[in-house]
DNA sequence: AAATAAAATTAGATGAATCTAAAAATAAAA
DNA sequence: TTTTATTTTTAGATTCATCTAATTTTATTT
């Protein structure tokens, strides 16, 4: 595992999350779409990530993450929602405000470091998005999960995870009251819009939107 | 105060330190010195940040830091001494080993989090070496500090700092028992060599060399 | 299947940050 | 005060990451 650069590491941590864990194809627009580039600037980078092997890549073809790549992205990962859980555990910030600083935060290069700040937060499973936090080789288990948007009319669920980290989404569900833990019951559906109206803790009752309902994930 | 690079940053600081504080001029050679890179590459930096006006600096003259460079160096190394407190203190490293870590840590670019973390470590008003950390100003106040080396015989002084921050030399401080806050009497002082025989915590006997002597700070 | 549209790559530039080698300025020595 | 040595700067390359514009390949429509 040679040291990659803050931009390398970036590139892969995007191909691992567009392809869905590294099983699908990734377009090149796809991933200037990601990182908020221009699709040459992919090309290139994509040529050179190849050359290290990193990914598997042909021509127009599109692109795979390969093993070493796809171990790399998961460290660059791991210590991304470490640092998110400091940042929320310890520093007292709200989970809207962390993913910014994150991204920074996780090009640090110290395998020490990283090992003793999972150790100084009692080795956490799930970042305060509620996603898994992989371990030193990688693994991880998900939790089962689905949208709220797919569960049945009178269907219970709690919060496990949100689909998107868009600091105005999260911000929204903090204003209504859903978070990481709420308990959920689906009171009514609105098959024209794809809205509903939930029962929050058993206590709040909510009109959530279909784009709501869609990045809030649940489990039975 | 506009975003600078990692290297701009890495040279305010080093011609910050190399001034003492930003009083003195300082060479290019000193900075290539300091920084492990070459004297052409300095001079193009140099004339960079000049541009920039976080140096004064006239070619062949030397270089000076300016106000708003001294500013800028002066939050560098506030964060590079928070991150090694908190390195030391919340992530049980030794001293010896925060140098290199905070040396990343310093450049991640958040004012709240710099805020919060000075928060989270209770305001501390110097680093595991006994440097003092500027506040959000830039001030801070130095405790009076003498290298062992220059206290008379029979004099004695607490252990407030290290002049060396490099790992060997923290590690054998370690090794034979003196850190930040141990009594020091100076039991014999060897004129020939500049070697001294001190009694610390007035129970152990040491013999250190000029180079230890010169290199630990103590107070009255 | 030919024409058109979309996606992806290449060509050529640019800006940082570095290097080596050569030239210029300053300092030290004879 | 010349000469020599040292220090510093410039000139010219190189690598990385990016861009725009042009070209090529692949996909979609007539
Ligand atoms: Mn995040
Ligand atoms: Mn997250
Ligand atoms: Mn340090
Ligand atoms: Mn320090």
């Amino acid at each position: 595992m040679k040291k990659l650069s803050f931009a390398e590491e970036n590139y892969l941590k995007a191909v691992y999350h567009l392809s869905g864990a590294g099983e699908s194809d990734v377009s090149t627009n796809a991933i200037a779409e990601e990182m908020q580039t221009k699709a040459a600037s992919v090309s290139d980078m994509l040529r050179r990530l190849s050359e290290k092997e990193l990914v598997i890549y042909k021509k127009y073809q599109g692109v795979k993450i390969s093993e070493s790549g796809k171990k790399s992205a998961l460290q660059v990962i791991r210590k991304h929602r470490l640092w998110e859980v400091f940042l929320v555990e310890k520093l007292k910030f709200n989970w809207d405000q962390v993913h910014e600083i994150a991204e920074q935060l996780e090009h640090i290069k110290s395998p020490l470091l990283i090992e003793r700040l999972d150790d100084f937060l009692g080795h956490p499973k799930f970042d305060p998005h509620g996603d898994p936090i992989p371990d030193e080789n990688g693994e991880f288990k998900e939790k089962p999960q689905i949208p709220l948007a797919e569960v049945d009319l009178n269907g219970t669920g709690i919060v496990v995870a949100v689909k998107d980290t868009n600091p105005l989404f999260l911000q929204h569900l903090d204003k209504i009251g859903i978070y990481l833990g709420a308990k959920t019951k689906i009171i009514d559906k609105v098959e024209f819009d794809g809205s509903m109206e939930i029962l929050v803790d058993s206590k709040n009752k909510l009109f959530i939107s279909k784009e709501i309902a869609q990045n809030v994930l649940v489990t039975n």
